[in-house]
DNA sequence: CAGTATCCTGCTCGATACTG
DNA sequence: CAGTATCGAGCAGGATACTG
């Protein structure tokens, strides 16, 4: 069986279950984002703060290692005067992309129909946006 | 209660995301499982607690409910002996199957991998996936 | 069998402060 | 800029007990 001792009790359902595998990854709803703004092009940790606001440095740091630990993520450190660290998805990493684009796509359509089936259960026809 | 109230602080990155909406729906790592279990046959909420060994009543109940809520299950009561209720994934639920496969897909990948450093760390550097 | 209520654990996260 | 340490908070989840 596979899988070393993850984490605890809890986070962990199924024993050497691939799908929980990989869905430890995405865990904390973060890793997603990451590897989504990572899969254009290579970019240094403050740009992933900025791409994604409210993600904390602690976690960012914290799902950057992960991912690269998994080898998922590459981390090259520049040395420029100011210190700076590149990341990039390697192409394991970018394995990730099809099931992230599946989810992203699924989620759309869950976005579509809960807007549809609160503001008109008869006739959608407006879209107001909150 | 749709989901427009965002939970709170955590649990809720980007706001109005697909991503994350279809993320919150995998939430608690137990979603998926219920859904591929549904996925071959409609099943009772006994069977799919004995499919998944390691969840609670409780967790299995609210993640039904959730998954029913959102339109991506049904739940038809049976008026058996003892009263029996049958799940079954919707349409829109089965959108979810591909995204779920390519998750498993490269969880498989991801515990291939893991498997090979440890058991050869010295061999074989693990840098190079494939 | 199906499902809910209560209690308790602990993981993940954000905010803040600090180091290289 | 990059990254870590500490602190407190909130939510998911397991176990158990109970109802229909």
């Amino acid at each position: 069986m596979g899988l070393p001792v993850r984490k605890s009790k809890v986070t962990a359902p199924p024993p050497a279950c691939p799908l929980t595998e990989s869905l430890a990854l995405l865990r904390g709803a973060w890793a997603p984002n990451v590897i989504w703004y990572l899969s254009a092009e290579p970019r240094r940790f403050g740009e992933l703060r900025h791409d994604i606001p409210r993600i904390s440095a602690r976690v960012l740091s914290a799902r950057l290692r992960e991912l690269e630990s998994r080898g998922l993520v590459t981390r090259r450190v520049l040395d420029t005067s100011p210190p700076s660290a590149e990341y990039a998805l390697t192409p394991l990493g970018r394995e990730l992309l099809p099931a992230i684009e599946a989810l992203a796509h699924v989620g759309r359509k869950l976005i579509d129909q809960w807007e549809l089936g609160r503001q008109a259960p008869r006739a959608a026809r407006v879209r107001r946006v909150a």
